[in-house]
DNA sequence: ATGTTAAAATGGACAGTGTCAGTATGACGA
DNA sequence: TCGTCATACTGACACTGTCCATTTTAACAT
């Protein structure tokens, strides 16, 4: 997988060949900025990302990232662009060549939004901090979007019954797999498994909601 | 609706009038900065909810709350003990005499989580502020654990299919109705209708998942 | 080569925060 | 009456985000 802070990397590489700015002493502190950030989120959690803190890192003044960086929080915004880009590369890739199996395409999308949160628990939860984040930036909200219709996507190649509103469907995954991940990263409950099924819990609760979409009674 | 700081008033009360503990200059300093905390919660969001702001509003020193509060995460976490009292009462109440209608418990057990995050949106989220509150602390894991056995008893009395790991269903539950509202107040999606049924989006999505978990295929 | 210019980086300052240490207050039991 | 001790107070510290004036820097025009 090519994580797009590494892709960013590239550009600030070639930019740094191209051009340079005006009064530009580091090659990109922009990137700079985000590639510390993303070191402190994943070691000290949200809180450990203070622009102080950063411009530390970077070995910059603490001034610094404001040319940059107007507030805290378009910092952690732009922090948590990238970290959508990456869930929306990877969800994007896990669904793609099952559109004709739609019930395999929402496990694998259920499956990738898990592992991700699981395996980057910092950096998930940063996606979802309305407090400390601009929702209604553009960058964000594009790679928002990228995964929302991937998700409507796979729903409208499977139109199996009768139901066709496809939005309260990907609204209802979509819930299912957030709600799941943040109570599960809240500490509410631990990964076990289904009793019955013997699927991790998880797993099991998508299937009652796949089924409740597709086989549904009224 | 008593709810529980109004009854924790009224112990504060009696508490004034019965004996006032050595060197306690006001009746009950603890529930009044709890009270502040909650004007103070409900107007500015959690972020308003300091140390300072709250020592303020109470007219006290700013290091008064120290004899009560170890620390802020403590202090957010007995507001937040407060409010999960409440919204236990709430569903407690909305699924009693329903326990032979599941389905219609499940529905009123959603619909009154829903309706308590849609009225006091900064209490519901500082509930789950993991960052911020003591998700151990025993009073708020009492009544947390009020609400989860709530809606394990309904279900214990619903097995109307081959499906018998409960917890699962509560876990789909409680995921489901928590994702959503999350995702609703941070603003990634607005209310809205079901195309279909005509439904309140989050009355549908509960659908889907009810009809899977009561009329599963597998 | 030599200014010019504008962006970028700097150091200092300010108000606000949580938290800690030391001190005063006042009700209670001896 | 005198300690005792929980409570509340004042003061201080380190840290934060943000603003300001200043200086540095690199690209550009001359």
């Amino acid at each position: 997988m090519t994580n797009n802070i590494d892709s960013v990397n590239m550009k600030a590489d070639m930019k740094l060949k191209q051009k340079r700015t005006a009064g530009q002493k580091h090659g990109d502190l922009r990137m700079e900025l985000i590639r510390e950030g993303l070191i402190l989120l994943d070691i000290q959690g949200i809180e450990g990302v203070t622009i102080r803190a950063v411009a530390r890192n970077a070995g910059v003044a603490h001034s610094a990232p404001a040319n940059h960086f107007p507030s805290r929080r378009a910092m952690l915004t732009a922090i948590a662009a990238i970290v959508f880009a990456d869930l929306a590369d990877l969800t994007i890739e896990a669904i793609t060549d099952l559109a004709d199996k739609p019930e395999q395409a929402i496990q694998a999308f259920a499956e990738t939004c898990f592992q991700f949160a699981f395996d980057t628990p910092n950096r998930y939860q940063l996606l979802w901090q309305r407090q400390l984040i601009d929702q209604d930036d553009p960058a964000l909200a594009k790679e928002m979007e990228r995964v929302y219709s991937a998700l409507l996507s796979v729903l409208r190649h499977a139109q199996v019954n009768h139901r066709v509103d496809i939005e309260t469907d990907a609204i209802a995954i979509w819930s299912m797999v957030h709600g799941y991940i943040s109570m599960r990263l809240d500490g509410n409950f631990v990964a076990a498994e289904d009793t019955v099924t013997n699927l991790p819990r998880h797993k099991a609760i998508m299937l009652s909601l796949i089924d409740g979409i597709y086989y549904r009674k009224s």
